[in-house]
DNA sequence: CGGAATGATTGAATCGTTTCACGTGGGGGT
DNA sequence: ACCCCCACGTGAAACGATTCAATCATTCCG
């Protein structure tokens, strides 16, 4: 069996094409007798509807597109299920592209991206060099919502999390226990993210008086963590606590101190950030600064309905959610 | 500024559009000094292709979709990494699809790609019920491939891994390092993966004359794990390893062990399953069964794309791969 | 009973590409 | 000078769904 269309459709029901559109889109307004030969015919030819027909018709597909860094970062897969059940009420369908944090895949993707004219686009660039190509989408009426990235003077919608912030309650948390030697580790600062986070992690200490170690020259991965640790452990007298830019670095301190027969919380608290499920599934549970990723889904999603709705006269929205700490047994100790 | 359509570059080049589409199709076939002239108007306007027109007059689009049970889980990410490039090299996208174990979400998921026509489809299914779904796609010219199913007698190829063989791995592995009490963790067993770990695990364990204790209702996650070590360490004498269907069963296990201050590996040790990236970045990095992820997906395409080319004087094939042990420390001690 | 209002259906135009059968003009071979 | 071929371009016909003005058949009302 081969593919059929509406016209073999309309032929088997004896009716004309612009019947069968009717039957499939404005139901109400076709006779129930002729309505139930239409479905017959439609049942028995195993009639599918031709979306690219559709869509060239109506001149935009239903599709919005996400495009995200990493899709195996949980970050990025709650705040696409954060964003799934808003496009999926307004009727469109939500396609996950994945940059992989390669600035030419990226490129590639919104190229591809454009000329399936999708209905919207949320996305985290890799880095600015998409800026231009970006607002050219705008140019093009396909409105564009920045995540986890400021909108800076860019005429696109944004949402992300105040970093500054997060840094700050996860060294409030370390203070309030006693802590006055802590270690952040992240790099590179050239990431707004990673710098954000010390930054607020100092302020806090400075205030309280507590001694600031930064080890900023490591990857944001597990094997950074580790090394950094161990280049910590060799200090004359190594810091009570580290503060983490992201949870996989605090797993891989956690990791350090576990082969160095470090005891976690007891001899070394560790605050992690992103509360990923396996933050709190470590053998020891993490601590960690969690950010409402699906919230900044749907509020990406929603931005960029309100886009869509309001046409051209739309005002750009920046929105900026605040982090919440989430304590657990790496930190569950008082000096 | 508003989008530009084919017959728009035409009257700016002062060329017909048929010339429009050589310059972007067969640029060779078309004179430098108009190949100039089109491109310059091209670049003027900011025309991009409409992909919907293109792919209506083409009949299919250049999608490949994955349906995955959880875009999440790092074994399905692999599997859509390695399956990419391929898709990549042979002109065509990746679309992932997210099917979150939920039937309905699939029957959707399908429906929509039956829609767009797509070029192939790689999937997971969740259960029986999109069968018949299924072989209408292939029905109507749309390959499909199944991922770590079995195609059984179903008219399309697979790519599996063998999982009797992997609980026999992991069996071997242990009652090498002289292990003769071992438990099993995972379940339920009507999921045919950790029914076969299971078996395989059974067969080592009857040959070596070793003793097996089976925790079969737990769920596969790291609660799970949890449970069921609290639940074997109430044991008058516990097993010395434990063997988990998965490595979210396994962290969880290690996090029981290590709350209830049990070394891993001295008192305990873990064989996971999966060889997950956190498997190697736990605490106690754990040893576990790698199934050649990428290699799966890779194949995969590759079915797809012979599938395509032979079109119907195509023979389903069904690849089983072989899995591996990766050994860790969680592992490393001789009784 | 004529005419208007209502309801159901039709037919054709349209969306933007691709493709292919045809021009058209210029060169080369004989 | 003739013919043929080649290289370039053209124009129009698809592809399949949507939409809307136009048509046809009823029913209702005065």
């Amino acid at each position: 069996m081969t593919t059929s269309s509406m016209k073999d459709v309309a032929r088997a029901a004896g009716v004309s094409v612009g019947t069968v559109s009717n039957v499939l889109n404005r139901p109400e307004a076709v006779a129930e007798e002729t309505k139930r030969r239409v479905q017959a015919a439609i049942a028995k030819l195993g009639y599918v509807r031709n979306d690219s027909a559709r869509q060239l018709r109506a001149g935009r597909s239903r599709n919005v597109a996400i495009v995200v860094l990493d899709v195996a970062n949980p970050f990025f897969t709650d705040v696409v299920r954060g964003a799934e059940p808003l496009v999926d009420s307004a009727g469109g369908v939500v396609t996950v592209c994945d940059s992989g944090e390669d600035v030419r895949r990226e490129q590639r993707q919104l190229e591809i991206l454009e000329e399936q004219r999708v209905l919207g686009l949320l996305i985290t660039p890799v880095d600015d060099s998409s800026t231009e190509r970006l607002e050219r989408l705008t140019d093009h009426d396909i409105p564009v919502v920045l995540v986890d990235r400021g909108a800076g003077l860019h005429p696109h919608c944004s949402v992300a999390v105040d970093d500054v912030h997060g840094g700050r309650l996860a060294a409030r948390h370390l203070v309030e226990r006693g802590h006055t030697s802590i270690a952040y580790i992240g790099g590179p600062l050239s990431i707004s993210q990673v710098s954000d986070r010390l930054a607020g992690c100092r302020e806090v200490c400075e205030e309280a008086g507590a001694r600031l170690e930064a080890f900023t020259s490591v990857s944001l991965n597990v094997a950074g963590g580790r090394q950094a640790v161990e280049q910590m452990l060799r200090l004359p007298s190594p810091p009570t606590a580290v503060f983490c830019a992201n949870d996989l670095v605090a797993l891989g301190a956690l990791q350090g101190l576990t082969m160095h027969g470090v005891k976690v919380p007891e001899e070394c608290a560790i605050v992690g950030y992103d509360d990923i499920d396996f933050a709190a599934a470590a053998a020891v549970p993490l601590s960690s600064v969690r950010q409402p990723r699906a919230q900044l889904g749907r509020t990406a999603a929603q931005l960029l309905f309100e886009e869509i709705a309001e046409g051209k006269g739309h005002t750009h929205r920046n929105v900026v959610f605040q982090p919440e700490l989430v304590a657990r047994a790496s930190t569950d100790v008082e000096l």
